[in-house]
DNA sequence: CTGAAAGCGCTTACAG
DNA sequence: CTGAAAGCGCTTACAG
């Protein structure tokens, strides 16, 4: 491994004049700018981002913390986060915390000991969690309104809603709800968008429509079992679930207990991954922007980072109801 | 940000008493570790790891190459990788390819300038793949045979082999393949098994029946319509899919063309991910083991860094055939 | 058991 | 335009 005093010994010029033909160019001759290109190529100089990083006090690193990397969703706002952490000459860790607060404790623990220079937060910020460090530059991407940090979001009352006002106007009045984590504010304020909906209806909410899963698949195979095991006469005769793998895994929880989607019952989701496009019935669910939600918050961490930006920012991107085959109109 | 120097002056004792105290409790006396340990808590000292990592010339970071974070079989054998990582003090850093050269040589350099001690490249290495640089610790996850350099993988000659075997004993004939871009060795090599299977069946080979995607579940029903807008004596009675996502792509393009799986057409896929299993119906399908694909391959490349090994690895992990319900006996 | 000193590979203010 | 020198935060061989 060849270091820059190799260089200057081959091109016979100081350190000093390396390091300013790489970095400034303009601040050196010609001919010493040849002399050194020559001399870089001969030892095939490679520099060392680890002494150049430790000078610079700069990692040029983003950590990003992800619940679950499976998660087709979170997988998209990654790439969103990345392309933008590589354009900006970042790196991107991946702290996949698998909500382990021990994980996520320890990935913290590297962004305090600078191996990192900010974090992406992927799940969203709990009422109760103690704020993070004064220091620590952290975006939370696809979080809830009321963080105390920077944020980016969507409106998840506002897409709820949508969701549930459209499966209302299909004549449905009967809506189960297939939640994530009860204390998950995901969960509350898609719960809390449900709840307006059916009030702006006039429809008396009913605790026994809701049910709980964890987001994936198969909590949503299992939460479908809540609904189908019900008599018929208080089953809902819609179903909105607050992700699309548990949406994908209901489906198949009726199908098993022959109920006809969109026949029998209606369902949606959300978050719009490419499975739901190829479910069987395609889903009808709600579109978040993914790529852009972890596009804006890399830009975001990497200003805080910059020292560009003080005061913190909520911002909030469009989501879109998309309709599908899953949901049709309420049959007597 | 507070430094060894200034725990050393809180303390009164030297730097490097300080630095012994934390890496090598046990040369330093009990009551110079207690002021030390005060001094620590005191200043709010975290060690600066660009400077620890630098003087030690290791990045205790892994880079890992992966064509498309979205593909879940890829995100399994990443966690895979990252528990591996996280258990032996190493971070992972994302290198998502996109299956550009270019962005592939960016991540490269990044390895090259010592920002990561280690690779693990998730793509199979291509017969024309220059050879990596002497000097990189590289090892290929989910790879082929035949790799120039470590590599954990299965044997996917005969997984495929397993697969089209199974469609054979079901009375099938004409079996068609959906594979993945002709010179991905993953295609050859599924594609060979393919072919050996039917040689020993005594069937003969028929172009027609083999199509290409290229493993996204867009391409899965792109590739479907080739097969359903075929005459139907000439059309298989039978797919093989080189991975799930495309089977369940093909699942649609074939129920747009009411064709009933298994009853009509048989459909088998590849990797058994989870969205195999809530595909209606669900997939018969290849088990790869990702998660131990990416866990093999990290300890592989951490022995790699760490020094102890230098013989070329070529591991092979055990693959399982899955009977689901999308495929069914051939019905005449 | 402890401290003074050197050095990891780089960059930059300073002087010429 | 160029070089000598200092310094980023840490560790460790050396001497005591």
């Amino acid at each position: 491994m060849s270091n820059i005093r190799e260089v200057s010994r081959v091109a016979g010029v100081s350190t000093a004049t390396v390091s300013r033909a790489l970095s400034t160019p303009d601040k050196v001759s010609e001919k010493t700018l040849k002399k050194v290109y020559d001399a870089v190529e001969k030892v095939q100089y490679r520099p060392n981002m680890m002494a150049q990083n430790f000078r610079a006090t700069r990692a040029w690193s983003l950590m990003v913390l992800v619940p679950d990397i499976t998660n087709r969703f979170f997988a998209t706002v990654i790439q969103g986060i990345e392309d933008t952490a590589q354009k900006n000459g970042y790196s991107v860790l991946l702290g996949d915390t698998r909500d382990s607060e021990q994980r996520e404790a320890e990935y913290i623990r590297r962004v305090e000991t600078r191996q990192s220079d900010g974090i992406i937060q992927l799940r969203p910020h709990h009422k109760g969690d103690p704020k993070p460090a004064e220091h620590l530059k952290i975006v939370n991407a696809c979080g809830c309104e009321g963080t105390p940090y920077d944020c980016v979001r969507i409106d998840n009352v506002g897409a709820s809603r949508a969701i549930v006002d459209h499966l209302i106007d299909m004549g449905h009045r009967r809506i189960g709800v297939i939640s994530g984590l009860a204390d998950n504010p995901h969960s509350i304020d898609r719960l809390k968008g449900y709840h307006q909906s059916l009030a702006a209806a006039g429809i008396a909410p009913d605790s026994s429509l809701i049910t709980h899963g964890d987001f994936t698949l198969w909590s949503g195979l299992q939460a479908a079992g809540h609904f189908t095991r019900m008599p018929a006469r208080h089953r809902p005769t819609a179903i909105f679930s607050m992700n699309d793998d548990m949406a994908i895994g209901a489906l198949q929880g009726l199908k098993n207990a022959s109920l006809r989607v969109p026949d029998d019952i209606s369902i949606a989701g959300f978050d719009d991954t490419e499975y739901a496009r190829f479910s069987d019935p395609a889903l009808t669910t709600i579109a978040q922007p993914g790529y852009d939600l972890g596009r804006c918050a890399a830009d975001r961490v990497l200003r805080l980072i910059e020292g560009d930006e003080d005061a913190t920012a909520d911002i909030v991107l469009p989501h879109e109801l998309i309709l599908r085959q899953s949901t049709g109109a309420h049959r007597k």
